[in-house]
DNA sequence: CCAGCTATCTTGACAGCGTCAACATAAACT
DNA sequence: AGTTTATGTTGACGCTGTCAAGATAGCTGG
């Protein structure tokens, strides 16, 4: 045999050791070549080196392999945003321009995790784990916080009720991130003009 | 034997007569039940009453038969929009209000479908029969063709560039309808305040 | 130090899926 | 009437997720 996959520190011993993480990280592998559809707990446990079943020790089910591969999805963009937020000498409007942007770049640089993080896979059938759920909802209401504070810097109109506005306002980023994941819209190249419309639209004059 | 699903005109030959149309029936209803992945060959045989490849005869892959129904989808929804446009009596922003709403309303009324019709499965993957696109096209164009109009009417900003505008109106009442229908936004009753808002944001004031 | 418990990993099996190949039937055309 | 073509059938293959039962190894208590 000795067939194993070697690592650094590969032990070759009937534990894998590490299974559950390096499951996860082949998995975002796999999910980024082929999409959920695409990942297959048997080619996965084959290329991390364990038999069909193994996985099942760590995850009930594909699902919660999925929303354990999601919930670093939100981890990553949580960071990401949190470092556009964190930036300084830039307006409020150029603040919200760059997070619209970043947002829809993350969902183009990885589409098929966003369409997981996002997507009817896992919130539709209900099925999200209980520690997805901890990572992605601060996610969700981040949005109406963000949203409530750029009402009052005057960014937004202050009419508006403030959940109403949240969802129009994520749903038009989101309704561009799909259109362009989806592959309805083809070409990255327009992102930063339609990004400009969507600030104008949205915000008062500078 | 004599288990052949029976109907009206139930000739019970050998050959179906009406397979293809059956098919595309049986397999809309399939769909909205359990989805696209819900949707099996098989079981859609079944249902119609012949063997497992009859299908095959009529589509030649399942991609086949899911762009045959979305075709259906396509020509409904244009029957819908073209009605909300030709009511007369109705200022430019009513006219427009209707319309996402009736937008979003055709989305949550047919979740499945509509995934189907503006989701990744047959667009990403660029699977799109000739004759689905030759319906698509014009519905993903005329959302282009009524925003210059809406432009022109003053009811949208004339200094935003047609295409990104459009771009950008269509992927907020998208991405409203993907939220809902992916079950992210569960409660169907703040949509029309939702839509009150968008329009808020998109028209200026009446 | 060793017995036993538990976590982990294995092979075997099952039902369901889409789809191809080969064959059967009926209708349509020459 | 005879042949082609359209449409239906059964059989088979490889893929999928997942359950059940058995094997191994590491941990824990006596």
């Amino acid at each position: 045999m000795d067939t194993k996959p070697e690592t650094k520190l590969e032990k070759n011993t009937y534990h894998h050791g590490d299974l559950r993480s390096s499951l996860v990280d082949a998995a975002s592998n796999m999910l980024k070549e082929g999409g959920i559809d695409g990942l297959s707990l048997r080619k996965l446990a084959d290329k991390v080196g364990v038999s069909r079943t193994a996985p099942y020790h760590h995850f009930k089910d594909k699902n919660e392999l999925l929303c354990a591969i999601a919930e670093g999805g939100f981890s990553r963009w949580q960071q990401d945003a949190t470092a556009i937020f964190n930036q300084h000498d830039l307006s409020p409007r150029e603040k919200y321009r760059q997070f619209i942007q970043g947002y829809i770049a993350y969902a183009a640089d990885n589409p098929e995790l966003y369409d997981l993080m996002f997507g009817r896979t896992i919130w539709k059938q209900n099925t999200a784990t209980q520690s997805l759920r901890d990572v992605a909802y601060p996610s969700f209401h981040q949005q109406v916080t963000m949203t409530r504070q750029w009402q009052q810097q005057g960014l937004m109109p202050a009419g508006e009720d403030t959940l109403r506005l949240a969802q129009v306002t994520w749903g038009t980023i989101h309704g561009i991130a799909r259109l362009l994941i989806d592959g309805i819209y083809a070409d990255r190249s327009h992102i930063d003009e339609m990004c400009d419309c969507a600030v104008n639209l949205f915000c008062s004059e500078h």
